[in-house]
RNA sequence: GGGCGGUUAGCUCAGUUGGGAGAGCAUCGGCCUUACAAGCCGAGGGUCACAGGUUCGAGCCCUGUACCGCCCA
């Protein structure tokens, strides 16, 4: 078949496209749920279907297709299920607005109306975040595709949803929660976000009823007194303690309410004394459900004042009542002190609105039970990398409170539950009831509410396989191999996994759970659209292409630090893309139709046996990397074996021989030219799969490989610990030490580049000048140079440019080239720099304490330094001295 | 107030059982050397936040301090 051949630059867009569909159409990424292989799987966090793709879900796509492809190659049977979260409040909001632009509410349209127009935004716009994942090249399974509110989440959501409650675990109840005034929703503990905000500290005198003196409160809130029902003291308080037990009158109310003792008052903050308002505070409920006092609420769902309170105050805005109630308190000379307090203010996290707590009927999920065998499942069942992020999740667990789980909106999973107009009944249950259980009235009204979208999004890694129902999935690929998420939904989510997999599935749902940073700008801000710092993914993938913006991701995700993303380095990483493609071209160049049939192990010139050599080293290194999650490791390995090694000197070594007329010699080269470049490629390919797919496609093979066109499909390289040769590696480094002493000669005493050169090299042993005489011809090229001299009784002469490599003085004769005086400071700076080390080295030496106890191999390590910077520094003094005698 | 993380080159960051401080970018100098100027060759640059401790030896382990960030109350 015609290879492409390739074009001159690497242009990313047509490439990715291109392969995108192919993997696709192909169903590459979709498994054989037969295939006997070893499982590995991951389920995608689900973004919400209202989101666009951020750097975040850049990371976690990157991340999670890594490990994917990369187990794949390691014979795995993957599979990676992706999916969307319908993301209750956020997606209501969007389609409220959009009603809002018609003038409409969603109460104009009703109930069934609405949710039908939610279903047509989703339709329409709600899978734009999909096209943007196969954007990312994310390998995963698109006939499996779910969705949180799809009719197979939704029986899995109800299956759920009635064990629990036949389980006991699910309850109606009285509780304070969060409400957001402007969604008209409660949210759940986590979903309130806090925010420091100015306020201001009042300081209020109440009186006590048996007129024996005044008490003195602070309060933040202080139109909420109209609903106090306690005054509280710390008992070890010797100011106030004496006044537990009596009564104060609530001003401008009237009521008569207790002082109560209890050490959750602060001594030292505001006066000392809390007015507690049950229904209107999260901590003031807690206290009044302990000591049993009498809960008012004087807000509605509004904020609104309501009838509970006094008349005056009726309908008036929280705002507005506060500032009713402060000029009353003044005026009755109640105000002691207003004084400025910045306190932390529970916003909404969808809509960052002030949250009020509110008292109200709603649906919980009791979670202490749940909880323990969730904490318990960790590290055993469960481990959790980085592995410190275990102690955050023991810490949440154990103060966990119960999940409210009932939302009052209608875009989401209704809560399966009915109450009988005739007789009370209410029934749970699996099939939308049509009479009642108790007393067979058709009079059913279902509930109102809606679940917590998190309450689906719980369920993910079991529902996404098809349960409830059974399944060749759930049977062959839970639990899930590895989750991959950011921190931030720790709680919200990865716990409430855990919970209801070992729930109902009697098993964690993953074996590994790996927590990577949070993306922020380069100045370490969290990127935020009203910040004006986003760097979006998408136009970076547009700009240099998803190849070197996964890279860039992947080089940064070092375990348990945020990543500061700047776009530089990712215009750095699409310049590292460019040179493979480019060392491609080069091979392509010079690389027959059909790679001839050599083995490798009878590979002899040094350039090859030393990047067989390396080329094994990688594959350990890469290999390890993965298994760690140690994914920078991967980048950096990489990206110096390729530039640093492979182009710049592998590359540059073969070229004679690629040119020669040697067929034995060329054919072995290419052999391992092929070799070096096909495994590196794959090697590359989960991080950079779209380039390494294209270069693969056009590289040609020795007969016999049938391997597949499809990179994405090959096998791990093998292992050859057969051409690992350490004795290349050592000769390597002093043949580049040879050349880099030269080119240092040439550039730093500012001789033109093309000017030839004649180098002499006086070597220290028999061995070393075998090497470089071996390697004679290339040292020429590399170091430009005319003629060479290599021997142990090579005399340089005294008008050389010099220095000394292990041991090896090189000369390169500059007599009428150049000035004797930059010479003489260049070997003076090299000096210099030698002998700094040395003191270091020769002082521990010096010191019995790390002869006698360091063991034996670090000593010696240190002796052959000394001898050897000895042996140089004389050396290199004595070069010195000769050219300062004819420079003289 | 409690918990967690961070502080290494101008910038962004690596540094895995404690044993010669590294990379990329930026800077400086020189090159269109036939895969690549998105490139090549070379150079400069660090009291590893501070103070103690353990150790023959600490960027790394322990204690404390300062500053920054995040989470929770």
């Amino acid at each position: 078949m015609s290879r492409p051949t390739l074009a001159k630059g690497y242009e990313p867009w047509d490439v990715e496209e291109k392969w995108e569909k192919h993997w696709e159409e192909n169903k590459t990424f979709t498994p054989d749920v037969e295939d006997e292989r070893d499982p590995y799987s991951i389920v995608i966090p689900p973004p919400n279907v209202t989101g666009v793709l951020h750097m975040g879900h850049g990371l976690n796509l990157t991340i999670m297709d890594i490990l994917c492809r990369f187990n794949r190659q390691q014979g795995k049977n993957v599979l990676w299920i992706p999916g969307t979260d319908h993301a209750g409040i956020a997606t209501q909001n969007v389609v409220e607005r959009r009603l809002k632009e018609e003038g409409k509410t969603r109460d104009d349209l009703g109930r069934e109306k609405f949710i039908e127009r939610v279903w047509e935004w989703k339709k329409e716009k709600g899978d734009h975040i999909l096209s943007q994942i196969r954007r990312m090249g994310a390998s995963v399974d698109w006939t499996r595709e779910a969705f949180t509110f799809d009719d197979q989440r939704a029986k899995a959501v109800r299956e759920v949803f009635v064990k629990l409650f036949e389980d006991g675990l699910i309850y109606k109840g009285d509780y304070i929660i969060n409400w957001c005034n402007r969604c008209h929703t409660a949210l759940a503990d986590d979903e309130v976000e806090h925010e420091p905000k100015p306020g201001k500290l009042h300081h209020i005198r109440y009186s006590l009823t048996d007129g024996s003196g005044d008490v003195i409160i602070a309060t933040t809130r202080p139109e909420t007194m109209l609903a106090d029902t306690a005054i509280a003291v710390n008992p070890e308080d010797d100011r106030f303690n004496h006044l537990i037990g009596k009564t104060v009158t609530v001003p401008l109310v009237g009521r008569e309410i207790p002082v109560i003792g209890d050490t959750y008052v602060d001594i030292e903050f505001g006066t000392g004394c809390l007015k507690v308002t049950p229904a209107h505070d999260m901590n003031d409920w807690e206290l009044g459900r302990k000591h049993g006092l009498e809960v008012i609420a004087i807000l509605d769902e509004q904020g609104y004042v309501n009838e509970n309170a006094p008349e005056k105050y009726r309908g008036m805005f929280k705002e507005d009542a506060r500032k009713a109630v402060m000029d009353d308190l003044e005026a009755e000379g109640r105000v002691v002190l207003v004084e400025d307090h910045d306190h932390k203010v529970g916003v909404c996290y969808r809509c960052k609105s002030v949250i009020e707590p509110h008292v109200s009927t709603q649906w919980f999920v009791s979670m202490k039970p749940l909880a323990e065998k969730a904490r318990a499942a960790v590290p055993e069942k469960t481990q959790i990398f980085p592995e410190h992020w275990t102690k955050t999740y023991y810490k949440w667990l154990d103060e966990i409170r119960d999940w409210c789980i009932s939302r009052q909106i209608w875009w989401g999973h209704r809560i399966p539950a009915w109450t009988c107009e005739d007789c009370g009944e209410l029934i749970v249950a699996k099939e939308d009831p049509t009479s009642c259980t108790k007393c067979g009235g058709s009079k059913l009204i279902q509930d109102e509410d809606v679940l917590d979208t998190w309450f689906s999004s719980a369920l993910w890694p079991f529902s996404t396989m098809g349960w409830p129902d059974d399944s060749k999935e759930l049977a062959k690929y839970y639990p899930t191999s590895c989750l991959v998420t950011g921190f931030d939904i720790l709680f919200f989510w990865v716990a409430r996994m855990m919970m209801m997999g070992l729930h109902f599935k009697q098993e964690v749902p993953f074996h590994h759970v790996y927590i990577h940073a949070l993306v922020r700008d380069e100045h370490g801000k969290k990127m935020s659209k009203s910040t004006g710092n986003v760097i979006d993914p998408l136009d970076m993938i547009k700009k240099y292409g998803a190849d070197a913006l996964r890279f860039t991701l992947a080089s940064f995700a070092a375990m348990g630090r945020d990543i500061k993303l700047s776009e530089q380095r990712i215009e750095g990483y699409r310049h590292f893309m460019n040179k493979i493609w480019n060392a491609a071209r080069f091979a392509l160049m010079n690389l027959p139709d059909t790679i001839p049939a050599v083995e490798l192990s009878k590979a002899e010139s040094l350039a090859d046996k030393w990047i067989l050599h390396r080329l094994e080293e990688v594959k350990e290194q890469v290999k390890v990397a993965t298994e760690g999650y140690r994914f920078n490791e991967i980048a950096q390995t990489l990206y110096k074996f390729v530039w640093s090694e492979f182009c710049d000197w592998y590359l540059e070594m073969v070229k004679p021989a690629l040119y020669g007329e040697d067929e034995a010699a060329k054919n072995t080269t290419r052999k391992v030219l092929w070799t070096v470049l096909s495994e590196t490629l794959i090697l590359l390919h989960p991080t950079t799969p779209f380039i390494t797919q294209e270069i693969w496609s056009a590289l040609p093979r020795p007969e016999g490989d049938d391997r597949s066109d499809d990179i994405a499909t090959l096998a791990f390289p093998e292992m050859r610990p057969e051409l690992r040769n350490p004795d290349a590696l050592a000769e390597m480094e002093l043949f580049m030490g040879v050349v880099s002493g030269v080119r240092n000669i040439r550039t730093e005493l500012l001789i033109e580049p093309a000017r030839k050169l004649d180098l002499l090299v006086r070597t220290v042993s028999e061995a070393d000048k075998v090497v470089l005489e071996a390697n004679i011809d290339l040292i020429k090229s590399l170091g430009r140079l005319e003629n060479v001299t290599i021997g142990a009784d090579v005399k340089g002469p005294k008008a050389s440019g010099s220095t000394v490599v292990q041991g090896n003085e090189i000369y390169v004769p500059l007599e009428g080239v150049v000035d004797f005086d930059a010479e003489l400071a260049r070997l003076e700076k090299n000096i210099v720099k030698i002998e700094k080390t040395r003191v270091g080295v020769e002082k521990k030496l010096g010191n019995p304490g790390f002869v006698n106890n360091a063991p034996e191999a670090v000593v010696e390590k240190e002796k052959a330094k000394l001898a050897e910077m000895d042996e140089e520094l004389a050396k290199l003094t004595q070069l010195k001295e000769r050219l300062a005698s004819v420079a003289g």
